[in-house]
DNA sequence: AAATAATGGACTATTATAAGTCTATTGATT
DNA sequence: AATCAATAGACTTATAATAGTCCATTATTT
């Protein structure tokens, strides 16, 4: 049973989300582009829900200061994100007949 | 005082995330890709951090059964979110001096 | 109430990502 | 060790987002 929401949907109330975090700190649209190193209408379209790059929208929480939020997706890393960068592991993959594969 | 981490990094970081939020799911890109209804290749650049659209974000991370965690950027909303889609609020915008604008 | 400023939305051109296909690696299976 | 399957990466074309500008609307300020 996954959510009823649709992408759309949920784009949207993202967008409210990012846009109450911006309310919260008192900076308009125009400022936070400027800091941010994006155009106006970037800001618009995700606080609109009418669409983004994740690159426009990391160096968005970046300048709102919830970067730390992207580091909270995968709850428990087996090792550090900063090791994950450098030490170059061994590629992993899905593999058979080996634990929940429910998709 | 900011993240030290540049956009890419954190792109890099995210997308790495993804794939292990996919490998204890234990399904490969493909599936995820099919059942999600994007690309293989958007699986692919969001996880290796090379782009990607919120869209695909988004349709990622409900079939990995992730979609809550887009609820969790703002933490406290001050209507709630089914409210905020319908009940079409009187337009929200910074004010001069009023509240933190330390930019 | 009038003036000012923030936001929404449309438009165009440019750039980035999606989608589809192919090949080379490399991890997993037997 | 050999086979099989998942992933990385390159390439091309289609589609979507960005950037820049303009104007209408609406909240805020005075």
């Amino acid at each position: 049973m996954q959510s009823s929401k649709t992408p759309e949907e949920m784009e949207v109330e993202f967008g409210l989300q990012l846009r109450d975090l911006r309310l919260r700190r008192n900076i308009d649209q125009r400022q936070l582009a400027e800091h941010a190193g994006v155009a106006l209408n970037a800001v618009k379209n995700l606080e609109n829900g009418r669409g983004a790059t994740l690159t426009s929208l990391v160096k968005i929480l970046r300048t709102l200061g919830r970067a730390d939020w992207l580091e909270t997706l995968a709850p428990t890393v087996a090792i550090s994100p900063m090791q994950m960068l450098k030490a170059k592991q061994p590629r992993q993959r899905a593999s058979k007949s080996r634990g929940p594969s429910h998709v």
